[in-house]
DNA sequence: AGGCGAACATACTCTTCGGTATGTCGTCAA
DNA sequence: TTGACGACATACCGAAGAGTATGTTCGCCT
């Protein structure tokens, strides 16, 4: 009756793939506020009882795929950041290239994921609320995990002397702001990769020591 | 009756500037869709009259807003881009500083404008989609401005050997990102100095050729 | 001294959209 | 076979909000 397990992560259940998906697409397209319940069912050629049978509201769709991309990426750069095997810097190259791969494979997700964190309120009610700062708080670990692989270099003696918590944000924002520019329908895996070998470089490099 | 100056650039006209400031203040807290007339004109101590007697629609209140945003980024580079008495990356160095420096400075009027381009449409009147359209090569007269510098850079040998136009991305991404989470309420002059300068370490680094 | 228009406020209209209530169809267990 | 339930579609309601039509006030020009 209070709190069930409404925008559940993880995999979504097979009636909600679907409309996750054009959901994604449709939110992308047009803003959360300017997409219409039935922009999405119409966007898998069906109607809003589709939806609302799934869906207790609006900003359960969109959280729901707020939490799935943001699972995604936290993932996919654990692994990188926790082996040990590799310097801090080989670490961090690789965790930059495997985000920059997601804004780009997984545009739609992660353009909607990227607008959920800036925003401060989704409406009034108080479980939806508190859902979107479930999901700030997914942000501030993904933004920590790669603070710690930073201070590791720092220390290391590779990387400059900064707050590495800060220097998060010019990183995190180059990559970010991919999935506001990037065309997903054009571009294939080598174009891709290419585009994410430059991030990466420039991304590292912006934090490397300076020579001498 | 077809294109008068409606979103006219320069100084906006002394009735409008209230307007706009407000808008902008509104706009950044609940974005575009999400913000009512009414919110703006409350914002100000005003009602819908206000507003109405100075735009004909929303959606002009907005671009007026975005082109100011963009004309305030173009005037402020140039000048630094046209010095020809600094070497490229000095003179990149100071065009990132002084962007990251409007990005929290103007905050309310450039997380518009940074949202404003993103936006493929901007609902039905052909004279605001051709508005828009107008903001977007603004954008790509910008970025042009820091492709050059980087060419110059890269013919010079001191930055590395990068597509220029694309270059352009993840640094003005970083940059730009500093409107969505950079709080306007907080901080002094002296700390947005030290940020501003950590951006522009951190961008020229990321261009530099490595050591070597 | 009067009227005219700029600068608003107020009252109203009309559409759009989130959410709900209800209907329909197929499937599967008893 | 039937009836119960999941998986939707359809019809409907109410609120919100963009834009408009109509005041109202106040300076300024003649």
């Amino acid at each position: 009756m209070t709190a069930d397990d409404e925008t559940t992560a993880r995999p979504p259940a097979p009636g909600r793939r679907d409309i996750l998906e054009a959901a994604a697409t449709a939110f992308t397209r047009n803003g959360y506020a300017a997409t219409t319940i039935d922009d999405i069912a119409r966007e898998m050629g069906a109607t809003k009882g589709r939806v609302y049978h799934y869906y207790r509201a609006k900003a359960d769709v969109f959280l729901d795929i707020v939490t799935t991309g943001m699972q995604e990426l936290i993932d996919g750069i654990e692994p990188i950041a926790g082996n040990a095997g590799l310097d801090p810097a080989s670490r961090l190259w690789r965790m930059a290239h495997h985000h920059a791969g997601l804004m780009m494979t997984r545009n739609s997700f992660q353009r909607v994921a990227m607008r959920a964190v800036e925003m401060r309120r989704l409406g009034e009610a108080p479980a939806q609320q508190q859902a979107l700062e479930t999901v700030i708080a997914m942000r501030d670990r993904y933004e920590q995990i790669f603070a710690d692989v930073i201070d590791e270099g720092r220390k290391a003696g590779v990387f400059r002397e900064v707050d590495s918590r800060l220097a998060t944000k010019p990183l995190l924002g180059a990559l970010n702001w991919i999935s506001l520019w990037y065309d997903p329908q054009r571009g294939d895996y080598n174009t891709r990769q290419r585009l994410a070998d430059e991030y990466a470089d420039f991304i590292v490099g912006g934090l490397r020591r300076s020579p001498r």
